[in-house]
DNA sequence: ATAACATTTCGGTGAGCACCGAATCGTCCG
DNA sequence: CGGACGATTCGGTGCTCACCGAAATGTTAT
């Protein structure tokens, strides 16, 4: 009856954290998965100039990421689609991202900058809504008794009438008739924002009515006048909520993260940031991790 | 108004992802985080002798996953003593871990073998439940209409209501917004078991009624008698979640994951698993990850 | 067919880092 | 006080791997 029998292979599995961890170790790789939770399907050329490395490098990354189950990809002709491989690694991406200490980057033009607000203060995160804008949906929708705490962020019957009165059916079906709030902790605001399925409702909803637009190459989202007067209407939001230029918000090094004040810390002092300059890599076009 | 401005300092904080997966990128750093995940506190020296490597290189692992914000430590006397930064960090790496790819490892002994079948059939996640056991519980639960399947798991009224009944009402309003009810995928079973603040509750309950017991040097969990009563009337549990000796578990490759079949994919060829064994290394005590 | 293009293969190079042992520092106990 | 003990610092070593460029492969366009 007992299992264990010396002639037998005596081998167990184990999940190998380090390697999956090893995936996402390297600056250029975690790069290319950020750029991924839009949710889209890039080619092999476009990542490489996004990252700023040499195609055969980028090659290189993608198999590693792709036999690593982190990507999926499809292959269309001479191009080479990738993607992330679900919503699942959508999610540990952003709750990682989350827990990762603040990494301090130059900006170099003024352009780059206004990008930057604009990622701060609305984009996708994989198929919900995430920045200022999200966070502000969520505390608005709490505050309204739209969602309870009470047993975590769910959605309360107010919010299921809401969603309806809104057209936003299809999130519910769940027989037991409570519904998929999921939240993720938001790596420039470090506050609770909205996925799930209403999370994902919610954002699709907001796409078909014009009140958001989202650009066609960045994971940017624009508020549009009519997503204004909806986002008032509905939720009261705020206007630091619905435009960008008020939206400033200063990344603070980690104001509340029960994990303990992130300390700065630079994880491994830059040691010589001018030494090892010999072979200048082309510059980053977009610098976020 | 425009703040961008020459003459200010222009940088930007982003989530430095990659140094935070550099952390859990080397085996012996991600073998001490998955020994914390237990939730108790490790002296330096325990952790060195668990990981088999030399205390010096201990030391320096342990002050990279200090600075970097994965681990607290307090200092009493001449000890260091280490365990995770939060339950938010635990939640993390177990859902990493479950993502994981599998790793081969030799089981050399028939404890080790039992060892092993013991953590596979019950043992704590950091305040919950894990293992088959952990996973029954969430099944068990999601047929009964506690919990709705969707984006993860939610609590139904159904649910809340028998948590009431079993005097389980303080896993409430949680201060620190952690949602309550969270689901980790289980990385021996590749299926969802329950944490947040209700999987803790539920784990608390089960220890003050004997349900189940903790060995004190591991992670195991062992079901008393009273639990498999408690189990089959409250939540008609199968024998194969209540015996270790029933639930053999062979950990399959990867059954239905979204992210795709891992394949089983080892990241990198051995290469040579003979070569290199100039300097053999001190055996590992404990071969899991 | 020929040309332009997207990606891949391959060899080589340099930097980063996990590891150890020996010496040191500080704390606890007899 | 002196010895045992836990942890740390430091120098040195070897392996791993991210990177590039040049050449090759395969696909689409002219």
């Amino acid at each position: 009856m007992n299992r264990w029998d010396a002639d037998q292979e005596s081998v167990a599995e184990t999940p190998d954290l380090a390697a999956l961890a090893a995936l996402l170790a390297d600056r250029t790789r975690a790069a290319i998965c950020m750029a991924l939770l839009d949710g889209g399907a890039w080619t092999a050329g476009e990542l490489a100039e996004y990252a700023a490395v040499a195609p055969s490098t980028t090659t290189e990354h993608l198999n590693l990421l792709v036999s690593g189950g982190l990507l999926a990809e499809e292959r269309r002709g001479r191009r080479r689609y990738v993607r992330l491989a679900g919503p699942e690694t959508a999610e540990t991406l952003e709750n990682l991202a989350g827990l990762a200490p603040y990494r301090q980057v130059p900006v170099r033009s003024l352009a780059e900058a206004n990008h930057r607000r604009a990622l701060h203060h609305a984009r996708t995160c994989y198929d919900h809504i995430a920045g200022a804008l999200g966070v502000a949906i969520a505390a608005a929708m709490t505050e309204r008794g739209l969602l309870a705490r009470d047993y975590g962020l769910v959605l309360t019957g107010a919010g299921a009438n809401w969603l309806a009165a809104l057209g936003i059916s299809d999130a519910g079906p769940s027989a037991a008739g409570r519904a998929h709030v999921r939240t993720c902790l938001d790596w420039t605001v470090r506050r609770q924002h909205l996925s799930g399925a209403v999370g994902a409702a919610l954002y699709q909803h907001a796409l078909e009515h014009d009140w958001i637009v989202k650009a066609v190459t960045t994971r940017i989202l624009t508020v549009t006048a009519a997503g204004r007067r909806a986002f008032r209407a509905q939720l009261g939001l705020p206007d630091e909520a619905l435009y960008p230029s008020l939206a400033l918000a200063p990344p603070r090094p980690a104001p509340d993260l029960p994990g303990g004040p992130w300390s700065v810390a630079v994880l491994r002092e830059p040691g010589g940031e001018a030494a090892g300059g010999d072979r200048a890599p082309a510059q980053r076009r977009h610098p976020d991790q």
